[in-house]
DNA sequence: ATGCCCTGCTGTGCAGGA
C-alpha cells in the first residue's frame, strides 16, 4: 500500500462524490488535513492543493513558528495562522480572502495553545481547530481535554443561537463511535475512545452540528488515521478523529463529504489523510 | 503492561503524538 499511487487514491476519492456532480460548477470545497509537520510535508501538501483543487485548507499540527506563507501565496492562496514552537499549530488556506475573527478559544486565559482559529470566508464562518489529544487518561491532560470540548460546545451554542452559519473542521482527537476504529478492544485505554469526550462530541451533534460525513455514509471502516508502526495503514486498521461539524441551517446546502485515502499511501506520509465538504 | 513509528529540538534522547 506504501507504493501506491497519489493519482489512483485520487480517483477514488472522487468517485466517492457520486455520478454526476461536476465539482468545479457549483461546489465549494473546504478541506482538513492534520499534517504532522508542514515543514514535512509542504511539498505534499502544494501538490495536493494542484491535483484536488480545494477552495479552503485547514491544516493542523503545524509544529513549528514558520508557516510558508509565500509557498501558498504562489499558488494563489491566502493564509492565516496560529503556530507555537515545536508543537501543535493550526492554518487556514483560502482561494477568497479570509478575515480572522478569533485565533484562541474563550474560557481559560492561561491557555497558550495554538489550537483554534475562527475565520469568516465568502458567507461561512470556519473555525479551525486542532482538539487536545488528552493521553494519558487519569491526568490533567484528560482534564484539559474534556474542558477544552466544554469550551468549543459554549462557543458553538452562542454561533448557533446568533445563526450564524458554522462548520467545524479539523482533528478532533475523538472516534465518535465503535464503527469509527476497526478495534475497540485496542482503543479502550485511549483517551480518544473514553466516554467523557465522546459524550461531548454527541453533545455538539445534538447542539444542532451534523457530522458531515457520517451524515452522508454510514458504513464502518472509514477512517482518517492510522498509527505508524504494526502495518496498520496496510491493514486499514485506523481510526475516524477528522470531522466536519455543520450548521444544521447549512443542512441543504451540503452535497458530499469525503476521505481522500491517497496521500497517506505517499512515501513519508502525514498519518493523517484529508477529509474533504463539499458546499453548494 | 508496553512498544512499535515519526517529528521537533539542540539531543548526545527526550516529549508529544494517538
Amino acid at each position: 500500500m506504501r507504493n501506491r499511487s497519489y493519482n489512483q487514491g485520487a480517483v477514488d476519492a472522487l468517485q466517492s462524490f457520486g455520478v454526476g456532480i461536476k465539482l468545479k460548477d457549483f461546489l465549494m470545497l473546504i478541506a482538513s488535513w492534520n499534517v504532522n509537520s508542514i515543514k514535512s510535508r509542504l511539498s505534499q501538501v502544494l501538490h495536493w492543493l494542484e491535483a484536488r483543487k480545494p477552495d479552503v485548507l485547514l491544516l493542523q499540527e503545524l509544529k513549528g513558528t514558520e508557516f510558508p506563507v509565500d509557498a501558498f501565496k504562489s499558488i494563489g492562496f491566502h493564509a492565516e495562522f496560529v503556530a507555537q514552537k515545536a508543537y501543535h499549530g493550526v492554518a487556514t488556506l483560502s482561494r477568497r480572502p479570509i478575515a480572522v475573527v478569533l485565533t484562541s478559544l474563550a474560557g481559560d486565559k492561561s491557555d497558550i495553545h495554538a489550537r483554534y482559529l475562527e475565520t469568516t470566508i465568502e458567507d461561512l464562518r470556519i473555525i479551525n481547530i486542532y482538539l487536545p489529544n488528552g493521553n494519558p487518561i487519569g491526568t490533567e491532560k484528560f482534564e484539559y481535554k474534556l474542558a477544552w470540548m466544554d469550551r468549543l460546545k459554549k462557543r458553538l451554542a452562542a454561533l448557533k443561537k446568533q445563526k450564524v452559519p458554522t462548520i467545524v473542521g479539523g482533528d478532533f482527537n475523538v472516534i465518535p463511535e465503535d464503527i469509527d476504529c476497526f478495534s475497540p478492544r485496542y482503543w479502550k485505554n485511549n483517551a480518544l475512545f473514553q466516554p467523557e469526550p465522546r459524550d461531548r462530541f454527541r453533545g455538539l451533534t445534538k447542539a444542532g452540528y451534523i457530522d458531515a460525513f457520517r451524515h452522508f455514509n454510514k458504513e464502518p471502516g472509514h477512517y482518517t488515521f492510522w498509527e505508524y508502526f504494526l502495518d496498520h495503514w496496510a491493514h486499514n486498521r485506523g481510526i475516524r478523529i477528522d470531522h466536519f461539524l455543520v450548521s444544521s441551517s447549512l443542512q441543504e446546502r451540503m452535497t458530499g463529504c469525503m476521505i481522500d485515502k491517497g496521500p497517506r499511501g505517499l512515501i513519508k506520509p502525514s498519518d493523517h489523510t484529508p477529509i474533504i465538504l463539499a458546499i453548494r
